[in-house]
DNA sequence: CCTACCGATCGGTAGG
DNA sequence: CCTACCGATCGGTAGG
């Protein structure tokens, strides 16, 4: 997603050429946007040529096989997912401050990458072995994370929850649905949307803090994460 | 869903014969299964004969089509929803009542209809008009009265939300969420499911009593409203 | 990067 | 309920 425009120019790179609206990385952009509007299954290597102004063979000059836009949308999303997941939680040892870091940071990644998102939840069932089963470890590793992180504020008695298992899937849940409506240039910014869903995360275990006032509340002490960025195209 | 298994005998049903493994409703049956395990476009009309132990051609005396199929099973997923929903928010008049048995009745639903939900949620883009349309503006009516119940509990003093709409956003996403993990026979029961989740919906709110206890807290007082029945196949 | 083309599969029809 | 078959479309290859 945030790949620079231009390729890698090493010559060990033989499956793109440097220059041209071919390039590997232009396709799994057409992918994206088409995958996330129709389908995996219901776009055509046709539809994908046609996005970038080519014919369907031209696409196997940058891409081995349509399988390989999936493997590769779906790879890179899950990777950024859980390295902006590690790299906040590791920013506070204060299992409140971990939890409302995670929330603000998921839903900050749903907001920004809802093609990607829809895709990686969407065709799971369509892409292949192995990297089906390695997303789908991936997946385990994110939310058995969310739930350690539950469980632990419940041990130190910051946290009521009566099923850390559920809490967690609710968050994670909940946050993954802000793709499905969010839109940028709305009447919510990225940062107040990761705001008030950091802000419910803890209501959801009874660690918020009493009540958090009327809509347009200041968010002063609200970090967003470097390693999220707010890009989106 | 719930239909009999018997077809309806009167003489102007001319779609379906009477006896046989090849009546609409287990048409719509076969391709329930398929449509939620492989998606719609990775179910061919071969798959669906082939569960049923006939040939393609076969369906076509009991289906119109295959786009007929998904519609039926929408339109019925989604009436089924409304109907238990607005039968459940009609027995209470108390705000905080309306919004635990309403969490309640959607997450039942949710787990009891796995099959149903995921078609529904994914295969949006692939209904035709004028249904395609018609989903929508249920799906608005749903979550409309979602709002508006936590609407009315901010204007009575019940719930402390800084927007209702994001509110309600959450509390459906994490009970649609429940179809993607839940199975019966699993360490918790439908009815523990929904007490759980109609207790993390006032939490969302601020309006959750006290403390909920640990896993496993007796249940006293939880309303399984009628209207939703429990079976799956 | 293109045209021409491959075998496979699709939803659906004809006709019995 | 079947076999035989239709035109369309699919992912991908050959060859330049």
């Amino acid at each position: 997603m945030s790949a620079p425009l231009q390729e890698d120019p090493s010559p060990g790179n033989e499956r793109s050429t440097r220059t041209g609206p071919g390039r590997f990385q232009d396709v799994v952009e057409a992918a994206l946007t088409l995958f996330a509007e129709r389908g995996y299954l219901g776009t055509s290597m046709k539809d994908i040529a046609g996005l970038l102004g080519l014919r369907a063979p031209s696409l196997y000059n940058h891409v081995d096989s349509k399988q390989e836009l999936l493997r590769e949308i779906m790879v890179r999303t899950m990777n950024e997912l859980l390295n902006s997941h590690r790299a906040v939680i590791a920013t506070s040892a204060d299992v409140v401050e971990q939890l409302r870091r995670a929330m603000e940071t998921h839903v900050i990644y749903h907001a920004n990458n809802p093609r990607d998102v829809r895709i990686g939840n969407a065709e799971i069932q369509n892409l292949e072995e192995p990297v089906h089963g390695e997303i789908l470890r991936m997946r385990d590793e994110y939310s058995a994370s969310w739930q350690s992180i539950i469980e632990r504020g419940v041990r130190e008695g910051r946290f009521d929850s009566p099923s850390p298992r559920l809490s967690s899937f609710a968050m994670l849940e909940m946050g993954i649905g802000v793709s499905m409506w969010f839109r940028p240039g709305g009447p919510l910014t990225v940062a107040q949307l990761g705001y008030y869903y950091g802000d419910m995360a803890l209501r959801l275990v009874n660690a918020a803090p009493a009540a958090v006032g009327r809509a347009g509340a200041a968010m002063a002490g609200v970090v967003i994460p470097a390693q999220v960025d707010v890009h989106r195209s």
